[in-house]
RNA sequence: GCGCUCGUAGCUCAGUCGGACAGAGCAUCGGUUUCCGGUACCGAAGGCCGGGGGUUCGAAUCCUCCCGAGCGCACCA
């Protein structure tokens, strides 16, 4: 409906002089309810560009769109306030969406608007030192969902986890395992201490990296590589099978870890691969034929004061190993080569700093850095009550996404990173997370679909049965009208999330949605109402379930029949 | 010091190219049930949208200056 009034908006305003061709007719749902179902400020807007009273352009636009408008679709078109036209839908077409929507199923919600564009985003993308962190949790959701809104909207998708196997902390990662090895394949190996940064000390063997990784699951992965190896491994002087064997442990960990939560990638790229093909390189060259490097200090430096940044940035450190920026480089004009039209990058707010300096490289490149989009998220904070819940205490002990999937569960996991806008910094109350009441917005969802299923399961009991036929005009109590024009909204609302990359833009419009149900559910019984009347509430209470279930699915949640 | 994000009701937050009296949930107070799940529904109360200045017919939204919070400013990732 919005798009159809679009394009007769569009239309009328074709007919109106010294109208700019790339003027854009916006058309939204007015906050109040009197002011009709649809309404748009263009003559408002109008006003200014032409110079004129923005009443008297609204009268004349709405003029026009009276006599072009279908009024099977539109019942009526008309100006109010300082120049607003509002729109009110035809009851003839609620009801033609309503069976569209019914017919639709598991379908209904997805569009085209997105059809021909090749989408990847790149998220979670943490390196396998160690298990996702509470994070890592809120990465991996957002960008999951963005993923899912954009396939929902037509685009072809590609998630990738991207994660960087070349550097020094898959060395200290590596040599922390080995350590721990030595400990358990050879005899007496001595220990020393390290302090950590709250003064605490803790015993490791000698060999154990001054900032290696104290996680107890570096322990279990050692006694593994000791019982497929042996004394063996500790003649090698190479790296290699300790970095392997963590490499392969820890991400069966991630990937178990974002199963729970609905979460599958469709592709890992790596740093390694980057420096193997030549690509790293290939981005330097490029690099130094734009004039934008120089060597000082014997270090290889980016020019990123060319770009109004205030110091210069090292690509390659004196080691001669590059910094991390160097292969997101050359890992992101991979996604040029394969062709993406839209690069979607889910970063934390700590690398703010970071991905100006990737986007500014790719632009002297000569890639069209137009196409690339980075949605920043702000840092979780863990709170039971009024209590901050300690996340990271040195690298030991924090609490991991999988702990906070054990406390709270996947469902509600997902719904508290996903209801918040990514720009604010998220208080996650565990308290609250665990309470399965009127404080926890994604129970109020599960419930509305759980007591239609119940409905559901009811009419089978008391034996009534509702043909697939049913005569939806017969819906016209104002909660079911009110609970139609909800319903249809949805595709709307797909769009506009996957448009803005805004998942938290679905949860508010869902519990709308179920809001309107309960509202219909109260004022208006089914079972037990005669025939035509009750298969055609019935009908309304199966699209609203469609509407939830869909819904939820697009967020990753679960839909229950109960509860 | 510089950069990014943020500051909206007691609390947690929406507010989607500037638009009609600023929205929701929770908490508080009041009401609703012979009947399909009361984990529900209805209502009340609650705001100088951090502060000052500006642009605009119109500003929570844009600009500017203050104040406050988080993050970043590594040859760590």
């Amino acid at each position: 409906m919005k798009d159809y009034l679009q394009t007769q908006l569009r239309a009328v305003l074709d007919t109106v002089d010294d109208v700019p061709d790339d003027f854009e007719a916006a058309l939204e749902a007015p906050a109040r309810e009197e002011h009709g179902d649809l309404a748009t400020n263009t003559a408002l807007r109008l006003g200014s560009v032409l110079d004129d009273d923005p009443r008297a352009i609204a009268e004349t636009i709405a003029e026009r769109l009276r006599e072009r408008v279908d009024p099977s679709r539109i019942r009526s078109v008309e100006v109010a306030g300082p120049g607003f036209i509002n729109f009110r839908f035809a009851q003839d077409y609620l009801f033609e969406g309503l069976a569209d929507l019914l017919s639709a199923g598991d379908a209904f919600g997805r569009s085209d608007a997105g059809e021909g564009e090749r989408a990847i985003v790149e998220y979670v993308s943490a390196n396998p030192t160690g298990p996702l962190t509470v994070g890592h949790g809120r990465n991996a959701v957002l960008g999951d969902t963005i993923a899912t809104l954009l396939d929902w909207t037509g685009h072809e998708v590609t998630r990738e986890y991207y994660y960087n196997d070349a550097g020094r902390q898959m060395r200290v990662l590596a040599q922390s395992v080995r350590a721990r090895y030595e400990a358990l394949a050879a005899e007496d190996v001595p220990t020393k201490t390290l302090t950590l940064d709250d003064d605490t000390t803790v015993e490791v063997p000698e060999h154990f990296p001054e900032d290696g990784y104290l996680g107890a699951y570096i322990v279990e992965i050692a006694e593994q590589v000791y019982e497929d190896n042996g004394s063996s491994l500790l003649t090698t002087e190479s790296l290699a099978p300790f970095q392997a064997a963590a490499e392969e442990a820890i991400f069966a960990d991630i990937e178990a870890t974002l199963a729970r939560l609905n979460i599958e990638m469709d592709g890992y790229a790596n740093e390694q691969d980057l420096h193997d093909d030549g690509r790293v390189e290939a981005v330097l060259d490029g690099l130094e034929a734009a004039g934008l490097t120089y060597e000082e200090d014997g270090a290889l430096w980016l020019e990123t004061t060319a770009f109004g940044k205030e110091k210069d940035t090292v690509l390659v450190k004196q080691s001669g190993e590059p910094t991390y920026r160097t292969p997101d480089i050359a890992y992101h004009t991979t996604k040029f080569e394969r062709g993406f039209d839209r690069i979607v990058d889910v970063f934390g707010a700590d690398h703010h700093a970071a991905y100006p300096d990737v986007l500014n490289a790719l632009d002297a490149l000569g890639y069209d850095t137009d196409r690339v989009e980075v949605v920043l998220y702000q840092f979780v904070t863990l709170v039971r009550g009024d209590e901050p819940v300690k996340m990271s205490t040195r690298r030991a002990n924090y609490v991991t996404l999988d702990d906070l999937i054990d406390e709270v569960g996947a469902d509600v996991t997902r719904f508290f990173f996903l209801m918040r806008s990514p720009d604010t910094h998220l208080n996650f109350d565990l308290e609250l997370a665990q309470e399965a009441s009127d404080k926890n917005p994604v129970f109020y969802l599960q419930y509305a679909h759980a007591r239609i299923c119940s409905i559901i399961d009811k009419a089978e009991e008391v034996g009534f049965t509702y043909d697939d036929e049913a005569d939806l005009s017969l819906l016209t109590h104002e909660d079911e009208i009110a609970l139609i024009k909800e319903l249809l909204r949805f595709p709307r609302a797909l769009q506009d999330a996957a448009e803005a990359r805004a998942p938290h833009f679905v949860p508010p419009y869902l519990r709308d949605v179920a809001t309107a149900f309960s509202q219909f559910y109260d004022h208006c019984r089914i079972i037990g109402e005669e025939d035509a009347l009750a298969t055609a509430r019935m009908h309304l209470a199966l699209a609203a379930k469609t509407v939830l279930q869909n819904g939820l699915t697009v967020l990753g949640i679960s839909a229950p029949r109960s509860m």
